[in-house]
DNA sequence: GGAAAAACTATACGATCGTATAGCCAGAGT
DNA sequence: ACTCTGGCTATACGATCGTATAGTTTTTCC
């Protein structure tokens, strides 16, 4: 299901302090040591478990990527299983600070027929530039199990009524077909979140990259041509 | 991509002997017992593969799922890597030996508009049946290395062209609407497979099961939706 | 019926995993 | 100046992993 994108906060508890951003990439900040050595770690842990999974990754392998010694870890996050539900957490929250940002551009004077292309278009960048809550959300469904359960409990709930909203929105302003809301959701997000799951396999068998932003283009118009028929026709039939 | 589904055989090398299906319940037919023991051994390995990935299922899991002793395994296979190895031909063995059940059954008389719809149908029907072989794509997708590069090259690269000389074959009888045969081919992937992906957490968020014939129906039927308006636009302007 | 081959088992070994625990060290408080 | 505390480290332990190897049973073949 396609993440949207309220500004309500569907996590609590003693969840990620979150105010820079820092793609990982500068070692620490001058904040105060312990949330930066922590946030330092969970960026790691999240990068990991993101791409080799909960039991590919080890605690020894997120305290290398991390820069710090095992031990550290151990000594912030209880244990392996905790350390992951912060790392969801941390992931999500990442999630919902980011997204704004790419739609938010407001481009004014934009037809209501491109509004949907845009959002369409922008979802899909932000998916390719933050694409470990998607893996994550793969990774897990995959596996019926308490981890499986504890994500639905805690972020896939919310994350499907927030969709849902969304695509009765867009059919109330006849940006969208009528339907099925919950078919079209799946329709839709399969549509976009399909390709960003399937693209280290299209890269390797074409030879190029769903991830720019030409192929985003030409993916997104391609889809826009069946919707934008399917909701004209249901519109004025 | 969706696999389709002509009978050539992509798969060579020391394959499965391929026969009898046997779906993993019966524990030996009166096969000769090394094949019989080895697709016994492969049957528990493709299912927890599928389900926990490789790291996540280890060798002794695998004789204990086959009711066989762990050297056993390790004496029909040389070490994890080609159990796994060996575990992917025998699904994708599988799916290709079972999905023309799924879609031969020849309705006589099927009107040329319900010639797609039929097919999603039987593909999402199938898929939910034999879901081994998306989740291990899936699995390997979201991990770029050496397992996904074997992939890639020995079932990924023939499964795309089938795919698209598929949608090819659909574009020219009027059947699918024009445009890119990638974009649409990543499109009507992702309609139809993001619906078992994410089943585990549709089922739980709901209460109601994707699999059902019901909502594979109702699934298809909106889908459908879309892509005829846009195909009859597109066919009579 | 006996030997060679194949199918199968028992056991051990080194590596790595998650976890537990004791200790080190800089700085704040009084 | 002393202690106490919080951030951090070093090391060890039991379990489990993949793998190697030697041994045992069953089948095959002459």
């Amino acid at each position: 299901m396609i993440a949207v994108y309220f500004n309500d906060n569907p996590t609590q508890g003693p969840s990620i302090s979150s105010m820079s951003h820092s793609d990982a990439a500068i070692p620490s900040t001058t904040d105060d040591s312990r949330a930066s050595k922590r946030r330092q770690i969970l960026a790691a842990a999240a990068e990991l478990f993101a791409q080799q999974g909960y039991d590919g990754t080890s605690i020894g392998a997120v305290a290398e990527a991390a820069k710090v010694q095992k031990s550290l870890v151990q000594y912030h996050f209880e244990n392996k299983k905790s350390l992951w539900q912060e790392s969801i957490r941390y992931i999500w929250q990442e999630r919902d600070d980011a997204l704004p940002r790419y739609l938010d551009e407001n481009d004014s004077s934009v037809e209501p027929d491109e509004l949907i292309w845009q959002l369409c278009r922008r979802v899909l960048r932000f998916t390719f530039d933050h694409p470990q809550w998607v893996k994550l959300m793969f990774q897990e469904a995959s596996t019926p199990g308490p981890r499986l359960d504890w994500m639905v409990a805690h972020f896939f709930r919310s994350d499907f009524q927030r969709g849902t909203a969304i695509i009765e929105l867009g059919q109330q302003q006849g940006l969208l077909p009528k339907g099925n809301v919950i078919d079209l959701l799946h329709i839709l997000s399969g549509a976009l979140i399909y390709l960003v799951n399937v693209a280290p396999i299209t890269e390797r068998v074409l030879g190029v990259s769903p991830e720019s932003d030409e192929y985003i283009d030409h993916h997104v118009r391609s889809l826009m041509a069946l919707l934008q028929t399917a909701t004209a026709s249901a519109t004025k039939p």
